[in-house]
RNA sequence: GGGCGAUUAGCUCAGCGGUAGAGCGCCUGCCUUACAAGCAGGAUGUCCCUGGUUCGAACCCUGGAUCGCCCA
C-alpha cells in the first residue's frame, strides 16, 4: 500500500520508482497527514499578520459538483499560497442550514410515510430534520475534504449552531430596536409549492409563451355616456385574477377615456361594481389603454391601489387554490380557476380576443412553481440606511472588487434596493424571536396582536407583564428567518460575534478576502457587507474576488433540473484532485470569466483535465530523473550554490528560476491565479525539461573512468537540478498540494510530519536574474532549433551524428554560440560544431551542404549524398518568401516620412536594424538557392 | 426598456497600440537509459462587420451584427 510508505525509502528506491505518477494513494496519505497534524489549525496568537477567509458555505443538502470545486481551487490556492508567505492564516469552512430545501426533502419524506406535517408536529419535526443532517448533511464536507481543502475544519460551523443561531437572535433584536425590522402586511412573493414567502431575490423570471386574453366589462349605466359606449376591454395574462378587481385605470392623458373616468363598471362573474380610474403608471399604447387593478395580486396595481385607496379583494389561499372570495370558483388550483373563468366569460360573449403572447413569469427558485404575488403579514429589512452605509464604503473602495466591473454591479443593486422579506413560514430554522401577547386578543395570533421582540422567552414575558400585566400570556411566532438572514452575519458570527473579545475575531475580523461567483453578489456579498456594517460598523473583508461559473462543454450553466453537472469526484477518480484543480485554476483568467470544462459523456473523460494531469506527470518524471541522478552518485550535494562552479546554463536556470517566482508571487497575490498557474507549466516544461534537463545530461552520463572535475561538475548539475525542483515545487504547491508535497519529501527526505504545506515560501535571491544571460539563451534556443528543423527538413535519421557550421557576423551571437558549442552539439545530434564569420567561410573550400538562414544566422551541414535537394529547395523558398513580405512590410513603414517623424525613436531604430537583417538574410538565401542548381 | 460581458487557428482560450500566441486536435519522424500521459519537427488565422483616431489598430473611439448574462 502506497499509505503505508516510508517516504525516506523514496530515494533510495528511485530506479524503481513507477514511470508515471498515481495520484490516488498520494493523495489520500497527504489529507490524512495534513489532518493528523492539524496543519490547518492556526493560534490567533501566533506570529505573522493574520490572513482569513470565510469559505461561502454550501447548502447542507447539496453535493459536491463543479461550481464547488471550482470556488475551493481557487481559494485554497490562495490561502496555501498566503500561508505559504508567512501569514497566520485562517480559511474557516461549514455549511448552511438551506431552511427551504431541508424542510421539502423532509416533507417529501413524511408525505411518503403517510403522514402530514401537522400530525407530526413542530418538534417531531425538528427531531427528524437534525437527524437527517446528522446522517446525510455531511457528505458535502466530505467530499470537499477529498479536494485537499486547507481548511480548519475544528473551526467548522454550521449556520444552527447554539452560537450562530444567538448572533442571529443578537442581530434580529439589534436591527429591531434600531427601528430596521418591521412587521407588516404586504404584497410578498408567495411560493405556493414551499406553502412560504420568499424574497424578491428567490424569484427568478423566466419568459413563457402564454396567451394575453381580452375581456370586455360592461359599463354600469351607458346611458349616461354620450359616445353611447358600452363595454371597456381590458387585457390580463392571468385571467384568474380579475375575482379580485377593484377597478380599472386609465392614463390621464389618454383622451379616449376621460369622459369615463368617475364612471364605473360591473365586474363580470363577481357583479362588483368598480370604480374606472386614472392613473399615470397605465401606459395608454398597450393593448386597449384599460387596466384592470387587482392590488391584492399584483405589485404594479398594488401601488395604484395604494394611490387610490382602492380595496385590496384577496381571491387566493396560501396553496394556491381559489378562496370563499372567488365565488363558485372557490377550491380550484388556480390553473384550474383561469380555465374555468375563461370559459365562463366565453360563454357570456364577454371574451373579446385571445393572442398567442411572451411574457415573462416570476418563479420560485426552490419551488420551481410560479410564485404568486399575495398579500400577507410578514418581517421585513428596512434596507436602504443598511445599504447606504455600503454605498459609501465602497466610494472608499471598501470592499476592493476584483475584478473591478463587478464593484458597479453591487453598486447599482445597492442604489435601488428594496426592503427584504426575512420571515419564512417554515419549521427547519432560526425561529423568529418575537412573542405575541395573545391574551390581548382573544388568544390568537392577528394582525393586530401585540408583539415583543427578545433575547429569551423569559425576557419577552417578563416584558409583557410589565406592560400588559400579571395576566399577559405569550406565543412565540411561528415563523423561521431567511437562511440568508443568517449567512449574512456569517464573517463574523463564526468568529465569535457578538462576543467581541472572541480571540478569534480580534485576530482575523474583518476577513482579508471573499472569493466567491458572481452569481450570488446579491444573495451573500451585499446582505454580509450589509449586516456587518451595522453590527461591526466596517466592511467584512477587504477584498473581494469574483469568478465566473463553470459550464459544460456545451457552454450551459450545469444545473440539476438539467442534469448537465460534470461530476468532479468522477473526474478526481479519473485524474487525480491535483489535476483537476490545476485544470480548473489554469482555465480562469484575471477578467472572472465563465469557463467551461471540456467533457466526453460517454467516457468520463475531459481533455482539459487530462492536460493537467499529464503535467502533473511531467513534473513527477522530472523529479524522478533528479532522484536517479542523485541515487548512484557517491558526493554530497551542496544547497549554497554560491560556492559552486556554476556554468552558464546553471545560472540561466536560476535566472529563469527567480523571474519565475518574482512573476508568480505578483500573479497569486493580485489574484491573477490561472496567469499564476500558467506561467509555473511553461516555466517547469519549458525551461526545465526541456531545456535545462537536456543541456545537463551530458554532464551526469559520464563514462566508466571518470575525472574528479567531472565528479566535482555532476554535484553541481545535481545540485542545481534539486535546488530548482525544490523552490518550483513551493511555487507549485498552491495549485497542487498533494504531488508537490509528495515529490518535496522524496528530494528533501524531511519527516513526513515536516510538512511543505507549513514551509516558508521560496528563497530565491532576485540576484540570480540576469537578462542578458537569458537573451543569449533564447538565441542560442533559436539557433539550436534552426539546426533541428534542418535535420528534419532534410530528413536525416535522428541518430545520424553530423558536422554543423554556424555562421554569423553578428558578435553577440558568435560569442554566445562559440561559448555554448558543447551544449549545441549535444542538443543537435552534430559530429563537431564550428561557429565562424560568413569571411571564414568564404574562405573554406565550397562544399555541397545543406543550409537554412534565420535572422543573422544562416546553418550550413557540409554533408554529401542523402540530401533531399528539393524539399530543402521549398524550405529555401519559403524563407525566402517570409524575408521578402518582411522587407516590404518594414521598408513601407520606414518609406513613410511620418513614421521617422512621429514614432518613438527606439521602434524606427529596430525596424531600420530588422530591415538590414531580412534583407541580408535574403541575401543569403538567394545565393544558396542558385547553387542548389 | 436599462446595464454588463463575449466574438482571435478545427476546438477551448490568452494577447489589449509597434512584424498574430498557447493548450488540445491535426500532419511527419522517433520506444534518443525522467516521462509515448513522452521527444523532435511541421501546417493552420479577411483577429465579427463598419467607419474614425494614429506614422502604425486584434488592441483606442463611432455605429452595427450575433451570442450570453444581470436588472426592470
Amino acid at each position: 500500500m502506497t499509505d503505508q510508505r516510508e517516504t525516506a525509502d523514496f530515494s533510495q528506491a528511485a530506479e524503481a520508482l513507477p514511470k508515471t505518477y498515481d495520484p490516488v494513494g498520494t493523495e489520500r496519505r497527504w489529507q490524512h497527514l495534513w489532518e493528523k497534524n492539524a496543519a490547518f489549525h492556526p493560534d490567533p496568537n501566533a506570529s505573522g499578520d493574520p490572513f482569513s477567509i470565510v469559505i461561502p458555505p454550501p447548502n447542507v443538502t447539496g453535493s459536491l459538483h463543479m461550481g464547488h470545486a471550482f470556488n475551493t481551487a481557487l481559494i485554497d490556492t490562495v490561502i496555501r499560497f498566503q500561508r505559504l508567505r508567512g501569514k497566520n492564516v485562517l480559511c474557516l469552512p461549514g455549511t448552511d442550514h438551506a431552511s427551504i430545501a431541508v424542510q421539502t426533502i423532509l416533507e417529501k419524506q413524511i408525505k411518503e410515510e403517510g403522514i402530514t406535517l401537522e400530525d407530526l408536529g413542530r418538534d417531531s419535526f425538528l427531531r427528524k430534520a437534525w437527524e437527517w443532517k446528522e446522517n446525510s448533511g455531511g457528505k458535502i464536507v466530505n467530499q470537499l475534504k477529498r479536494l485537499g481543502y486547507s481548511v480548519d475544519w475544528a473551526r467548522e460551523r454550521f449556520t444552527l449552531d447554539k452560537r450562530l443561531s444567538e448572533a442571529v437572535v443578537e442581530a434580529f433584536v439589534q436591527l429591531h430596536e434600531k427601528g430596521l425590522i418591521y412587521r407588516g402586511e404586504y404584497l410578498v412573493n408567495w411560493c405556493p409549492a414551499s406553502g412560504s414567502a420568499v424574497s424578491d431575490l428567490e424569484v427568478e423570471m423566466k419568459e413563457v409563451d402564454g396567451f394575453l386574453w381580452h375581456f370586455s366589462y360592461p359599463l354600469t349605466d351607458s346611458s349616461s355616456v354620450e359616445d353611447g359606449i358600452k363595454y371597456l376591454e381590458v387585457a390580463t395574462t392571468r385571467p384568474e385574477t380579475m375575482l379580485g378587481d377593484v377597478a380599472v385605470a386609465v392614463n390621464p392623458n389618454d383622451e379616449r377615456y376621460q369622459h369615463l373616468v368617475g364612471k364605473s363598471l360591473i365586474l363580470p362573474l363577481v357583479d362588483r361594481e368598480i370604480p374606472i380610474i386614472s392613473d399615470h403608471h397605465v401606459d395608454k399604447d398597450f393593448g386597449t389603454g384599460c387596466v384592470k387593478v387587482t392590488p391584492a395580486h399584483d405589485p404594479n396595481d398594488f401601488e395604484i391601489g395604494q394611490r387610490h385607496s382602492l380595496p385590496q379583494i384577496t381571491i387566493m389561499n396560501k396553496n394556491g387554490t381559489m378562496n370563499h372570495n372567488a365565488g363558485k370558483f372557490s377550491g380550484l388550483d388556480r390553473f384550474e380557476a383561469r380555465k374555468a373563468i375563461v370559459q365562463n366569460l366565453k360563454d357570456l360573449n364577454l371574451l373579446t380576443k385571445v393572442e398567442p403572447y411572451k411574457h415573462t413569469v416570476p418563479y420560485s427558485d426552490r419551488g420551481k412553481v410560479p410564485v404568486e404575488p399575495l398579500l400577507s403579514t410578514q418581517w421585513f429589512v428596512r434596507m436602504e440606511p443598511l445599504a447606504e452605509k455600503c454605498r459609501q464604503s465602497l466610494a472608499n473602495n471598501e470592499p476592493r472588487f476584483v475584478p473591478e466591473r463587478w464593484g458597479k454591479v453591487y453598486s447599482d443593486w445597492l442604489t435601488n434596493i428594496r426592503d427584504w422579506c426575512i420571515s419564512r413560514q417554515l419549521w427547519w430554522g432560526h425561529r423568529i424571536p418575537a412573542w405575541f401577547v395573545i391574551s390581548e386578543t382573544d388568544n390568537q395570533v392577528i394582525d393586530q396582536t401585540p408583539y415583543i421582540v427578545a433575547r429569551t422567552e423569559d425576557e419577552a414575558l417578563k416584558i409583557a407583564k410589565e406592560k400588559f400585566g400579571e395576566s399577559a400570556e405569550i406565543k412565540q411566532d411561528e415563523d423561521v428567518l431567511d437562511t440568508w438572514f443568517s449567512s449574512g452575519l456569517w464573517p463574523f458570527s463564526t468568529l465569535g460575534w457578538p462576543d467581541v473579545q472572541h480571540p478569534d475575531f480580534r485576530t482575523w475580523y474583518p476577513t482579508t478576502t471573499l472569493v466567491t461567483g458572481f452569481d450570488i453578489i446579491f444573495f451573500w456579498v451585499a446582505r454580509m457587507t450589509m449586516m456587518a456594517g451595522i453590527f461591526t460598523d466596517r466592511m467584512p473583508f477587504a477584498d473581494v474576488y469574483i469568478h465566473g461559473l463553470v459550464r459544460d462543454e456545451q457552454n450551459r450553466k450545469m444545473s440539476k433540473s438539467v442534469g448537465n453537472g460534470i461530476d468532479p469526484v468522477l473526474l478526481i477518480d479519473r485524474y487525480g484532485t491535483d489535476a483537476l484543480r490545476f485544470a480548473l485554476v489554469r482555465e480562469v483568467v484575471g477578467t472572472g470569466q465563465d469557463i467551461r470544462i471540456d467533457y466526453d459523456r460517454e467516457k468520463d473523460t475531459s481533455s482539459t483535465v487530462e492536460a493537467s494531469r499529464n503535467f502533473a506527470n511531467k513534473l513527477w518524471n522530472a523529479t524522478r530523473f533528479a532522484l536517479i541522478n542523485r541515487a548512484n552518485f557517491s558526493l554530497a550535494l551542496e544547497d549554497d550554490l554560491e560556492s559552486l562552479e556554476l556554468k552558464l546554463s546553471d545560472r540561466w536556470i536560476l535566472s529563469r528560476l527567480a523571474r519565475v517566482n518574482r512573476q508568480s508571487v505578483k500573479r497569486y497575490e493580485s489574484y491573477a491565479l490561472g496567469e499564476a498557474a500558467k506561467g509555473l507549466y511553461e516555466f517547469v516544461w519549458n525551461d526545465f525539461c526541456d531545456w535545462y534537463v537536456e543541456l545537463i545530461k551530458p554532464r551526469l552520463n559520464l563514462g566508466d573512468m571518470p575525472t574528479k572535475e567531472e565528479l566535482l561538475d555532476k554535484k553541481v548539475a545535481i545540485s542545481v537540478s534539486s535546488r530548482v525542483l525544490c523552490e518550483l515545487l513551493i511555487m507549485l504547491h498552491p495549485l497542487m498540494p498533494h504531488l508537490t508535497e509528495e515529490l518535496w519529501h522524496a528530494l528533501t527526505g524531511k519527516p513526513e510530519d515536516d510538512l511543505l504545506a507549513l514551509q516558508g515560501w521560496t528563497n530565491i535571491s532576485d540576484s540570480y536574474l540576469n537578462e542578458e544571460l537569458e537573451l543569449s539563451f533564447t538565441q542560442l534556443f533559436s539557433s539550436i532549433r534552426l539546426v533541428r528543423n534542418l535535420r528534419a527538413v532534410a530528413g536525416l535519421k535522428p541518430a545520424q551524428e553530423i558536422p554543423v557550421r554556424l555562421i554569423t557576423g553578428k558578435q553577440d551571437l558568435l560569442n554566445t554560440l562559440s561559448r555554448s558549442k558543447i551544449d549545441i552539439q549535444a542538443l543537435t545530434r552534430a559530429e563537431n560544431i564550428y561557429v565562424i564569420t560568413p569571411s571564414e567561410q568564404s574562405a573554406l573550400p565550397p562544399v555541397k551542404a545543406l543550409t537554412a538562414v534565420s535572422g543573422e544566422l544562416e546553418v550550413v551541414l557540409p554533408i554529401e549524398g542523402l540530401v533531399d535537394i528539393e524539399s530543402l529547395r521549398s524550405r529555401l523558398e519559403k524563407d525566402l518568401h517570409k524575408a521578402e513580405k518582411e522587407i516590404k512590410n518594414l521598408s513601407g513603414r520606414l518609406s513613410n516620412p511620418n513614421f521617422a517623424k512621429k514614432a518613438p525613436s527606439d521602434v524606427v531604430a529596430t525596424c531600420r536594424a530588422n530591415l538590414v537583417e531580412v534583407e541580408s538574410q535574403a541575401l543569403v538565401v538567394r545565393n544558396r538557392l542558385a547553387g542548389l542548381n
